[in-house]
DNA sequence: GAATTTTACGAAAACGGTTTCGTGTTGATA
DNA sequence: TATCAACACGAAACCGTTTTCGTAAAATTC
C-alpha cells in the first residue's frame, strides 16, 4: 500500500528543504532550473498531490459548500443538487448534501456540523418543521459568523441573505388564469400547511379569481399536512366536491388526484383540468401527461452556487443581499385543453 | 460580524496556555476543578467550537465519505444517496456527493479531487463510459493508496473492494419466471448497452426462458443506447413485434412502452404485461400501475455506508472484501395479472 | 580587490488543534 | 529537614502546507 507523499518526503529524499519542495513545484522565481527539474521530475514520479486538508488550514478556504435540503426523492430538489454540483465543479469546489429530512433539529446539527469550518458557504431550503416553528436563530448564528449564506425555493423574510426563488404566486396566478380563460369555473385548489411556497401559491390562486370576478369558494380548497399523500383525504375531496379544474401545489397531488377523478369516470381534461406545480418525470410520463409549472431547478441551483461563489470569493464582504426572481414556465400537456 | 474564536483566543484571554484550554475542554483530570469552569464557562458564552479542518489535519481523518454517482436524477441513485446519508450522519459523518453524469473523465476528476486528504472513503457506482470503457486505472489509484472504496450497483470485478449489489440475474429470472407463469409466451425485453446490469437482468431473461422451455427470439430483445429513450425506437419496436409481455432493465423505458401499447389500443395487462426493473415513483404512480423489481436503494446506501465506515475505523486493515448481495422484491401491479 | 547586488536556498512562523513530556509548587512521608 | 509523589500547568512537537524573511555564496560593479 503506497501512502500518500509529502513534501516532507520529498525534501528528505532529495535533501533540500520544505520550502524549496514547496517553491519548486510552484515553478518559483527563487529556485534555480536544475533543482526545479529534479524536484518537479521527482514529485510526478511519486503523483505527488498537495494536501486539501493542509491546504484548507493555510488558506482558511475549503473549497466545499453545503447545501441543506429537507429531502431528495423530492424531484425538484434533486435537480437543484444537480445544477448546484455542475456550477460549482466548474469552479473547482465540492458539494456536502446533507438532508434535514424535514426536521428542525436535523437541520440545526447539519447546519452546525458543516459551520465548523468545513465548508465556505450554504445554499439551503427550509425545512417545513423550520417553517412552522419559524424558528432561525440557527441560521442567523451562521450567518452571523460572516458565512454566506444562499436559501432557496422555501426562504423566509426573516433572515438577511441572498435568495432565489420563483415567484410563487405570480405562478400560480397564471395556471389559474389559463384555466379562467379556457373556461373552467370551479377551480379547485389542493396545498400544504406550513409552507412558504404553498402560501405564496395558494395566494396566487385567489387574486386570480378575484381578478378574473369568480366568487371564492374555501370548499374549494383542499389542505393537507404535508406530503402525507393523505389518499383517503384525496378521495373524499373529490368524492364530495365537484369542479372543473385543479390546481396542485406539487406533483403527487396532482397524480393522485387525476387517478381518483379517472376512477370515478370523468374525462381529463374534457370534465376536469389539472394542473400541477414542479414538472418531473411523473408530470412527463402520467396518463394523461400533466401540465406544470416548472421551476427550473437545475438552473435554480446553479445560479444559487454562482451567487455563493461570488460572494466567498469576493473579499470585500458588501453587506448587500439580492433575491433572484426566477421565470417560471407553465408547461400545457394532456391534463388540459390546449 | 463575530468571528470564530479559537483555542489561542481563549488561553490569551484567560491568561493561561493553549494546552490547557484544550484539556480543559476535554475535561482532562491534569486541570484543576477551578480552572476547568473557568475556560469551560469562556467557552460556552463566546460559543466556541473546534475547527474541524484542524482536527482532521491533526487526527488524518476528515468524517467525510465521498459518493460518487452516475447521475441524481435516477430515482435509484436518490434513495441509495438517502440510505447514505442517513447512516453515515449517524455515525457523523458527512456526505460529499459528486455527479459523474455518466462520464469517465468527469468520475477521474471527481475522485482524484476527493482522494487528496478530502474524504476517508469512497462510495461508488460506475458510470456507463466508465463500465464501456472498461479502464479502472483511476480507482485502482485510489484503492492502492489504501482508501477504502464500497461499489454499489453498477460494479467490476476488475477492482477489489467491498461491494453492495441486488443479484441482477435472479431478479430478471424470477420477474420472467413470473410472467410465464401467468402463462405468457412471447415476451420481450428491453435493455441498455454496456451497462454490468443490464446485462446481468439479459441473462436472467434468457435463462428464465430456457428453463421454461420457451425458445429464444431475439427479434424480442430491444437493446437502445444508455437511456436516450429513443421514443421513435420504441414505437417502431411495438409496431413490428408482438409479444404478451414486456421486461424492461429500467422504469422510463417501461412507463413509455405502455403509453406505446395503450395507444395501439392493447389493454394492460389483458393483452401485454409489463415489469420493470426499480421501483420508484413512476411506476407506482403510472396508470396502470407498473409492476416492478424494487432495488431497495436506501437499504443497499444503508449498508453500504456501514461497510465503509466499519472499514474506515478499523485500524487492522485487514486485505478481504465481501460483496453483499441484498434481495430484491417483485412488487406487483396492475401491469400484471395476480 | 573591496563593495554591492543577485542568486538560491533554508529557517521559521502560521493555520488550529492534540498530545507528550517536562517542571515548578505543594503537601505528605520518613 | 530532606525526599518524593501528586498536582497543575506550560512548552513544544506534530499534522502538511504556504510564505516571509534572512543569509551564505556567487556574480557583478567600481
Amino acid at each position: 500500500m503506497r501512502r500518500k507523499i509529502t513534501l516532507k518526503h520529498i525534501a528528505r529524499e532529495l535533501g533540500v528543504s520544505i520550502s524549496t519542495v514547496s517553491k519548486a513545484l510552484k515553478n518559483s522565481e527563487e529556485i534555480s532550473r536544475d533543482t526545479k527539474d529534479r524536484i518537479q521530475a521527482f514529485a510526478k514520479l511519486y503523483n505527488y498531490k498537495p494536501n486539501n486538508i493542509a491546504i484548507s488550514l493555510k488558506n482558511k478556504r475549503t473549497k466545499n459548500i453545503g447545501v441543506i435540503i429537507p429531502n431528495i426523492v423530492h424531484h425538484f430538489f434533486t435537480t437543484v443538487i444537480r445544477g448546484v454540483e455542475k456550477y460549482s465543479n466548474e469552479r473547482g469546489y465540492n458539494v456536502i448534501v446533507c438532508l434535514s429530512d424535514e426536521s428542525f433539529d436535523k437541520e440545526v446539527i447539519n447546519m452546525e456540523m458543516l459551520a465548523n469550518g468545513s465548508i465556505d458557504g450554504f445554499i439551503m431550503s427550509l425545512s417545513t418543521e423550520t417553517q412552522a416553528k419559524n424558528d432561525y436563530n440557527h441560521i442567523k448564528e451562521v450567518t452571523s459568523q460572516g458565512i454566506p449564506l444562499v436559501m432557496f425555493d422555501r426562504v423566509t423574510d426573516e433572515v438577511e441573505c441572498d435568495k432565489v426563488i420563483i415567484d410563487d404566486k405570480v405562478s400560480a396566478y397564471k395556471a389559474v388564469k389559463k384555466l379562467i380563460d379556457s373556461g373552467r369555473r370551479n377551480i379547485a385548489l389542493i396545498n400544504t400547511e406550513n409552507l412558504s411556497v404553498s402560501n405564496a401559491r395558494t395566494e396566487g390562486y385567489y387574486q386570480a379569481l378575484q381578478d378574473g370576478g369568480i366568487p371564492i369558494n374555501k370548499d374549494l380548497v383542499l389542505t393537507l399536512p404535508f406530503e402525507s399523500i393523505d389518499e383517503a383525504a384525496i378521495q373524499h375531496f373529490f368524492d364530495t366536491v365537484s369542479m372543473d379544474a385543479v390546481l396542485c401545489v406539487n406533483e403527487i397531488f396532482a397524480i393522485y388526484g387525476m387517478r381518483v377523478v379517472q376512477k370515478k369516470g370523468l374525462k381529463i381534461p374534457e370534465d376536469v383540468s389539472f394542473i400541477g406545480f414542479t414538472d418531473g418525470p411523473l408530470s412527463k410520463y402520467a396518463n394523461p401527461s400533466l401540465s406544470a409549472v416548472a421551476q427550473h431547478g437545475e438552473s435554480m441551483g446553479a445560479i444559487a452556487a454562482q451567487m455563493l461563489i461570488d460572494k466567498v470569493e469576493n473579499e470585500e464582504e458588501e453587506e448587500v443581499y439580492r433575491t433572484e426572481i426566477l421565470d417560471s414556465t407553465l408547461i400545457e400537456r394532456e391534463s388540459t385543453v390546449n
